[in-house]
DNA sequence: CCCATATAATTAGGCCCCATAGCATTTTGT
DNA sequence: ACAAAATGCTATGGGGCCTAATTATATGGG
């Protein structure tokens, strides 16, 4: 998690831009409070899920498979499909099933089809631990953006799809680069 | 990490609304966008800095240094301090500058005042590994922000502050709640 | 002066997330 | 039939973070 309490002011940026002809203090310290602003947030709710007993990782699981059987009444996901939509390798979402699993939160069932497969499905307990955390969760989200009238909702939505569009451009640019 | 590869849509909420008073779809998809794009900017400049051999939190550490050894004269700071700055346990600390220190970025002084505490100053390694990360670093962060007009940056950063003024009014508010 | 208390840094132990590499099983495509 | 691909899993290890306990030192009141 990003955190540096206490962000860089133009002052501290001033040394180094004559030394840095690709510094732009302006950019940098957009990025910052970005960073800061969102690492705060993910924070905030990843407490805020650990009192319900749920880690971040766990969370999207469970939406990913609620999602799912709402879409399409209830017919599970694969292991390697939800690795593949909550962005993380197989082995890792192995890991966080088995947590879930322990927890009484998720089912496997082997496929029948295709015995290489596993289908994961929410237990109604499961269900249940994301209905008990849904009213107040959305109740908090929704006072965090209670600030913002619907005219900047759309401009700071307008924003963050170019700034992700960007990213999107430049990833392997953005991650690569410098001797591994 | 926040991460959902994709995000969910008007539709995927649809069924929620009539069931939970408090969900507000607009607020949450904005929070998502937020929170995804702020993920996938922290992943990016991980696995940029990985490529350099610090992690975010090294090179936090690196620059809170850096800073006060700017500001005034490499008097340099105390695990303690710098705990405080970044936001984590001195433990955690601890174990950071280990790391550090293994690698020989940092050092560690006794305080001549105070036998119980240490002081923490970068090693001309150390401030080299940031001089050689900088020039790339400025360059990827200003090419992400090169898209938004500087009146749109200026947007950006005020609602920005505004969420966040908004996330620190209602912080214990927010990560409290819920049976423990 | 002495002791209780506070502060600083560290260690020990543990949890979660995440990755890579390797493996067994099963399917698929030629 | 057989090589290649896909699937899920285990093992291993790193990073980040925490709490609790430990050690050393400082401080302030009695």
């Amino acid at each position: 998690m990003f955190y540096m309490k206490e962000l860089p002011n133009e002052e501290d940026f001033r040394p180094l831009v004559p030394e840095y002809s690709s510094l732009d203090t302006s950019s940098v310290m957009l990025f910052y409070l970005f960073l800061q602003v969102g690492s705060d947030m993910l924070t905030a709710f990843e407490t805020y899920l650990a009192n319900h007993g749920v880690s971040q990782g766990r969370f999207i699981v469970l939406l990913l498979l609620l999602r799912s059987q709402m879409r399409n009444n209830g017919s599970g996901l694969s292991p390697s499909e939800l690795a593949g939509q909550a962005g993380v390798t197989r082995a890792t979402m192995t890991g966080l099933m088995k947590g879930l699993q322990r927890d009484g939160l998720i089912e496997r069932f082997s496929h029948d089809g295709d015995r290489r497969k596993v289908i994961v499905r929410l237990t109604p307990k499961g269900k249940e631990s994301l209905h008990a955390i849904f009213p107040d969760y959305y109740s908090r989200i929704a006072d965090l953006m209670n600030d913002l009238e619907d005219d900047e909702r759309e401009r700071l939505s307008r924003l963050l799809h170019k700034v992700k569009n960007k990213m999107n451009l430049s990833k392997q640019a953005l991650a690569s680069g410098a001797r591994g």
